[in-house]
DNA sequence: CCTTTGTTTCGTTATTTTACGAAATATTAA
DNA sequence: TTAATATTTCGTAAAATAACGAAACAAAGG
């Protein structure tokens, strides 16, 4: 085994690539922006749904990968779930993304 | 069919998952951190592969999604082929994400 | 012309993702 | 208690992704 090779990438890295990859489907990026224009109002899976071309159980996966990765968090009120966003994380990957697109070198 | 729901999706929310979706994974995110801090000096997958723990035909295919999605471009210097950062993509990413993250409603 | 060299493409396999409808869950309303 | 409701979980299928090694390619050097 390559020893110099045992560790390839930073945790920055990894966290970088774990949020890019839950925003990488259209669903899900319209999920964040959904939640983020509507953080007065309480938001359910199924306003969500009737504004998305997709059945509502791929909805709840979509809600499931996004709750994963720590984006969002759900409170339960059931038969309700209220889902919001994780500002913790969501200004984690922002900052992560500004300093990855700010790493552009000058010539 | 649902004619409420034929076009679900924002061009530019489109945009924004595919760029995310390029990002979503770890090797591709160093190769792009290695093109933006080495924008003077010639990169060949060969000096990346490297620095990475995977074989060079997996490299090539990374190298490839990050130029269907417009990222990077390469420029054949046979043998060599020398990858630099497209610009005017790169930018125009940055500016999805820091709009997508400037969004977060204020209470 | 043949070989070397850096890289990609091909063929293949294992895993993950995306999607759906049916069934399960949990609370409220009747 | 039973029904209705919003949502998830399950089971499944099709497609995409990630990975490897072998083979192909295209230019340069002998």
């Amino acid at each position: 085994m390559d020893l110099e090779k045992i560790k390839a990438f930073t945790t920055q890295q990894e966290k970088m690539a774990r949020y890019a990859k839950a925003l990488g489907h259209p669903v899900r990026v319209f999920i964040m922006e959904y939640l983020a224009r509507n953080t007065t109002r309480c938001c359910y899976s199924g306003d969500m749904a009737e504004e998305l071309p997709i059945a509502r159980s791929t909805l709840s996966q979509h809600l499931s990968e996004l709750k994963d990765v720590g984006l969002i968090q759900g409170e339960i009120n059931a038969p309700y779930i209220k889902y919001c966003i994780n500002r913790e994380n969501w200004e984690e990957a922002s900052r992560l993304f500004s300093h990855f697109f700010s790493q552009q070198g000058m010539i």
